[in-house]
DNA sequence: AAGGAAATCAACCGCTTCCGA
DNA sequence: ATCGGAAGCGGTTGATTTCCT
């Protein structure tokens, strides 16, 4: 016996999202803000089912979401993360607030796995970064990758405390990932639709140009927000580390997006991993293809 | 210009995890 | 401790667009 479906197949509108629904899901989330997701279909009339306003929200929606034309530094930082992390795009994402898992995900399967298949040849990658010799470490590697999140979870709820947090630059940099200071994109976004003209069926329906003022702006602001973020030259073997410096707490807490769950590891953890994995590469020498996989295998240590 | 192939990406599906009763 | 529902996630699909012949 199968679960039962997440909603009532029958009744329930699937494919492309129209403009007006993405304005009735917007407003609404600007007046409600997101979570409640099965109270959504109901409350706005949506033909939807919960996932899909989720879907459509998260991935599309969501203010502070840059579309398109990834950056050399974002394909670099998607593949040091896929390295590290596997195929866990939400992981991954929480690292790049401007994009969403699904747009990784994406932009991994359709660009970067040819462009590294082409620098490999027909060897090298394979799943989560871990060569088939890795298999037998890698419950061992989970597990200290589970201690690590813990780890820097409890750093990350230290760092949170309010006496610590108070007055720092969070707040300053919160709005990329915060909801509440996205109702004034919402609001801009809303005043493009409606002077837009109608778009393609399929489009989100925000007016193509305002958008692309407010991608604009947010990517600018995201840009000088994490300047730190991004100030790396390269990921070669010895400056890993410094992806890890640059990542730091302050920087790193700004990337949590408010409307994603605290399920992934933090820049602290990426350094907890990080550090972890060049300890263990140390500690083990020629045994340990973690360290293989970072130089040899990983591009990104080429460019 | 037309048709087919390839690429892209939004959205769906189903499994897993989380959380409250 | 367990159960059930909701949310989250990754894999996959399919419609659309772009490129090539």
């Amino acid at each position: 016996m199968g679960r039962p479906p997440c909603c009532d197949k029958s009744g329930v509108k699937k494919g492309p999202w129209t403009p007006e629904e993405d304005i009735i899901l917007v407003s609404y989330i600007q007046e409600h803000g997101p979570g409640n997701w099965r109270d959504v279909p109901t409350n706005t009339g949506l033909l939807r089912c919960s996932k899909s306003c989720r879907l459509r929200w998260t991935n599309y929606l969501r203010p502070g979401i840059k579309r398109g034309n990834f950056t050399e530094q974002e394909e670099k930082m998607i593949i040091h993360l896929q390295a590290l992390l596997g195929n866990r795009w939400a992981a991954i994402a929480s690292y790049l607030p401007q994009r969403t898992d699904n747009d990784i995900k994406n932009y991994w399967n359709t660009h970067l796995k040819k462009k590294l298949k082409k620098l490999h040849g027909s060897g090298g990658y394979c799943r989560h970064g871990f060569s088939s010799s890795d298999q037998i470490s890698r419950g061992q590697w989970e597990r200290k990758l589970q201690t690590d999140i813990n780890m820097a979870k409890q750093a990350l709820s230290d760092a949170l405390s309010p006496e610590k947090s108070s007055g720092s630059s969070l707040t300053e940099l919160k709005p990329f990932g915060g909801y509440a200071s996205s109702t004034e994109n919402i609001a801009k976004m809303l005043k493009g639709w409606m002077r837009k003209t109608p778009l393609k069926p399929g489009s989100t329906g925000a007016d193509d140009h305002s958008r692309k003022e407010e991608e604009e702006r947010c990517s600018k602001g995201m840009s000088e927000a994490f300047e730190p973020l991004f100030a790396f030259e390269s990921f070669d073997s010895s400056n890993s580390n410094d992806f890890s410096q640059s990542m730091s707490t302050e920087a790193s807490l700004s990337l949590q997006d408010e409307t994603k769950p605290d399920l992934v590891p933090h820049a602290g953890q990426l350094s907890l991993l990080e550090k972890w994995l060049f300890d263990d590469a140390a500690n083990h020498g020629k045994d340990c293809q973690l360290t293989d996989i970072t130089l040899a295998e990983n591009p990104m240590f080429l460019f």
